[in-house]
DNA sequence: CGGTTCACTTACCAAGTGGTAAACAATCAC
DNA sequence: GTGATTGTTTACCACTTGGTAAGTGAACCG
């Protein structure tokens, strides 16, 4: 993601000073969204990056003003995750089973970019407005394809938001909810990882395809 | 739930202590489940309290040790409002709606109770592993009540630990997921919730029923 | 009644918090 | 080259953090 530049220093001051701030935003995201906000100082976040912590002051005024940086960020980079998913080819269960295996790889691979945005919700306010607003247009846009579909007769009618909105839950708790897998005695291991994708997908494939088109289907 | 003693402090002294630490609890429980256990200082809990800080750590050496008992307690709470629905009479879908509408009836009222155990997953280490151990026994018995249903068709086969979570998390997230919910224009009223229990139940009811056993039933 | 225990407060403390001010060194414009 | 600009550091600061030590008044027990 941000281009590593390590300790000999190159290019333009501009470039160099856009790589900073990248560094900054990609460690920040992620202590954020593994460790909570509050539980990382600014003093915890320059050391990880191995400068002062009035360097991170000098690019954003406060800590809020950079967690709001890191909001944007975020939802950049999920909306460039999740909405390529969406313009793939296919319709029906196709499609909604292409996302459901990017929600999949992107909670395997960056968990704490999930965590993050759930972090978001919790602090509330401001927070969890912008990251609303960042996200809307994806939000859009995956609403307004759930309809589509539900007229075309290929997706069981229902509320095109709370679906999104269930298959979200279920597959960030599927995906990331550790701790709740482990109680029902599923430890979360690679191998695993590829079993549960399958049950799950099973299992909003039963809740979500219209039974009727499911009929003319081979349900996997 | 803990009995509000208020100024004029009466019965004998190990009740008044009992209905001290009761109190200290519940509001410990409350600030960490919608703020965050960082978020919360001890003098915040005492000025909350209207006590002093020490009074707390009276009570517990330290204040991560008020977190273990924060955590026992909100695992008794939840058994105590879900294993009685496990519990209840009939089979089957009947059971598991109700089970579902227990769970959004304490996400509803105590949202805190909820947030607290996702919080705890957050913190990991010991803490997570004390919320797990504590929930053991409820998971076990939900997870051999899918089992025996699936043995006699009434629920679609598969694994039953990932039932649980793949229902859990469903469920958690349409019923805590606010933000998430906002960001799909749908505001958390009390009647919007009645429509989103109701839609959430068919999106539950068709990934969960066995095909066959459901076409011998009326599907709500 | 008198001493002990108990629940709690007042008074602190060292470490860490977000944030400011000023010094400094590399880089840019000319 | 020279002087201004820019990114970063060193030095601070007021305040909050979890936690300790000692004191206090009421309830308990003989």
């Amino acid at each position: 993601m941000a281009l590593a530049v390590t300790s000999p220093p190159k290019g333009s001051r501009a470039a160099r000073t856009r790589a900073t701030e990248d560094r900054i935003l990609a460690v920040a995201l992620e202590s954020f969204g593994t460790k909570g906000f509050d539980s990382v100082s600014l003093d915890d976040l320059a050391a990880d990056l191995g400068i002062t912590k009035q360097a991170i002051l000098y690019h954003w005024s406060s800590k809020r003003v950079l967690l709001d940086a890191v909001i944007d960020r975020a939802a950049l980079e999920l909306i460039i995750e999740f909405d390529g998913a969406l313009s793939e080819d296919g319709s029906g269960w196709s499609r909604v089973e292409s996302v459901v295996r990017r929600i999949f790889r992107v909670a395997m691979r960056r968990p704490e970019l999930l965590g993050f945005i759930r972090e978001i919700s919790r602090i509330g306010g401001d927070a969890s407005l912008r990251v609303t607003a960042d996200l809307e247009p994806f939000v859009a846009r995956a609403t307004a394809y759930f309809q589509r579909e539900m007229d075309a007769g290929r997706l069981r009618r229902c509320d095109p938001g709370l679906l999104l909105v269930s298959a979200y839950s279920t597959v960030l708790g599927a995906a990331t909810e550790v701790e709740v897998l482990r109680a029902v005695g599923i430890e979360p291991t690679l191998r695993s990882t590829v079993v549960r994708r399958r049950e799950l997908l099973a299992f909003l494939y039963a809740a979500m395809v219209a039974p009727e088109y499911a009929r003319t289907q081979a349900p996997r």
